[in-house]
DNA sequence: ACCCAACTGACAGGTTTATGTCAGTATCAT
DNA sequence: ATGATACTGACATAAACCTGTCAGTTGGGT
């Protein structure tokens, strides 16, 4: 398996909040336990915020990775101002929150340059085709909101490609990655697909409702 | 030069607005043609806005571009309320400017498939509402914390407003709507509420612990 | 004090990726 | 129509990267 899908597999794993130790996650991705080592800090390096405790483990906080947005002006002036009334709240969760926002904005707003420069960090790691995919996101994002069946073509992670018909149930930009996920009538069981390895994707006219054990809420990574 | 720094210079060298030649970029960055066609396609891929045309050369067009940012819940929810004050305080400008981004922001978050067209309907004026529901949720994470009972009372979907006690579980922004899944003892049932719908919600001495059925992890929509 | 597990550095060999060359197609402006 | 220039594919070679092994250090929890 090569070296991206392992770094998307362990965020996979990561994802359930729980602790796994180095070992357990080299053993599960079939790699040895200093590759491993190797690759939380790709990861770190690429902006998940992964935290290793010694003696403990590996745990993911919960979050929510925004992709890349372009703004106009006019919309960053809204952005910093609601931020800075969001600061001035009496809640001081809030305002911490709105305080560290703010600074995280400032840290990536006032030199284009150095935030340029930040994200060809993770492209030289070839972590992301971000952008694959996006083709076909009007798609999904209407068959979710529809309840509609897709067909789609995948290629999955040993390059086979397959073609199968699931019910998508969300979409989500996780650490770096677009990820659809969804009921896979083929396998009967949920998968998450990247969109980057979606070939095809096909609206069927066949809708679908909420079945024990094929919604969304039913999903274990 | 590697690759990554020399597509920081090609940004750099674009970034004047000016149209450029494959012909003369190339030359600048010291590498043949066909790679450098290979570098726009990579440039596009990880998502900058670069046009190409055919018989002219290459042109980018000014924006202001977020590098993916990764927020804590809590950064999500204060970004959120900023916004939604945003597009009610501000001149008209910088009001359009906050609906915009708002949906930029939504078109990126997380969808679910939960997402009726209810949700829909009600969002007319959805920023006042998100605002609304804002205002409780300093309350409200607090009682999930310390697992306290909650008496609110709600407007429900056909108008009616009830007053209930609840156990508050988890709070969770679902594709443009804040809501609160709880455990109700007065219809003894999960629910979940819309934040925007809490008229008032009151912390009680109360506190409850975990019980079989009533958990969240029983919750099946 | 002890164990555990996260970390770090070095190095050799294998694998992947990047690049240039060549040949050809598509599309815009004039 | 013509010229200019963006694009695409194939393929061999060179460069960069990834990986396992080994040996060691650091810090947290008990």
């Amino acid at each position: 398996m090569c070296r991206s899908n392992r770094l998307f597999d362990l965020l996979q794993t990561l994802r359930d909040g729980h602790l796994h130790t180095a070992q357990t996650l080299a053993e599960a991705t079939g790699v040895s336990v200093r590759t491993l080592y190797r690759d939380m800090e790709t990861l770190v390096a690429s902006g998940v915020p992964v935290i290793g405790t010694r003696g403990t483990g590996y745990r993911l906080p919960p979050t929510v990775t925004l992709p890349p947005l372009t703004l106009t002006p006019a919309e960053l002036e809204a952005l910093n101002l609601g931020l800075a009334i969001a600061s001035e709240v009496a809640d001081p969760d809030l305002k911490s929150a709105a305080l560290s926002l703010t600074d995280k904005l400032d840290a990536v707003l006032p030199e284009t340059a150095v935030a340029e420069a930040d994200a060809w960090k993770f492209t030289k790691n070839p972590f992301a085709n971000t952008a694959r995919g996006f083709a076909q996101m009007p798609t999904l994002r209407a068959a979710i909101k529809a309840r509609q069946k897709l067909r789609i073509t995948y290629t999955s992670k040993d390059g086979a490609v397959t073609s199968r018909t699931i019910r998508p149930l969300h979409m989500e930009y996780m650490s770096r990655v677009w990820t659809l996920t969804a009921w896979c009538e083929w396998r009967s069981a949920h998968r998450a697909f990247r969109l980057d390895l979606i070939n095809t994707a096909e609206a069927l006219p066949e809708l679908f409702t909420d079945e024990a054990g094929k919604t969304l809420a039913d999903y274990r990574p």
